[in-house]
DNA sequence: CAGTATCCAATTCGATACTG
DNA sequence: CAGTATCGAATTGGATACTG
C-alpha cells in the first residue's frame, strides 16, 4: 500500500500515515527504512526546521506499477475475494 | 509459490512440500488450510489407504495466474533487484 | 502419506515516552 | 515533524512426536 500511494504522488511521513489508516508510527518507520534499503524509494530530507522529509519511488519502485496494476484488476473483478461463505 | 507451482499441475502434499523446498510440514499445512479457507484451492481427498490428497487450484486461485504473471515479468526484467549494492 | 499436537525460542507489534 | 528507544503481550515458526 505504501507503493500504491507513492505511485500518486510523493508523500511526507505523517501523510503516508494517515493514507494507511491504522498504521502505528513504529511499523511504518521500519517498513519505509526497509524500503528504502531495497532500493524501493528515495527518502528526501529538506533539512528544514521542523523536519521536512519526503518519500517517493525510485525508478525500481516505479516498474512495480505493472504489477500494481494486476493486483488491482485482479481486485476490480473479484470484488467478493475474501468474504466467508454467507456473508 | 504454492499458487506458482499449483498452476503448473495438481499436487499432492508431500510434492509441494518439496517443491517448495524448505518450507516445514506444520507451515505448508497451516498455509494450506488458510488458502482452502479463502477459496482459493481445492483439497481433494481419495480416501486410500496410505491417504492420497491432492490440492488443485479453484477458479478464484486460478484466477490470480494473471498477478502471478506480472510478477514474474517483473522478476525477469528486474533481475537484480534485492542485492546489496557492491554484491 | 497426510496431517495434528505440543513445546519452546525468536520475532513482531502496539503503546508509550522521548529527542532534535 | 519525523523519527528512535523501550517494554511487555501476542504471534510465529522450527523441531519433534504422535495418529489413522
Amino acid at each position: 500500500m505504501v507503493i500504491y500511494w507513492l505511485l500518486k504522488a510523493p508523500r511526507r511521513f505523517n501523510e503516508l500515515q494517515r493514507d494507511l489508516g491504522g498504521i502505528t508510527h513504529r511499523t511504518l518507520a521500519k517498513q519505509l527504512k526497509e524500503m528504502e534499503r531495497d532500493g524501493l524509494l528515495v527518502r528526501r530530507d529538506y533539512r528544514e526546521i521542523p523536519t521536512r522529509v519526503e518519500y517517493r519511488l525510485s525508478p525500481l519502485g516505479r516498474s512495480l506499477e505493472s504489477v500494481l496494476a494486476a493486483m488491482h484488476d485482479w481486485a476490480v473483478a473479484n470484488p467478493s475475494a475474501g468474504e466467508q461463505p454467507g456473508r
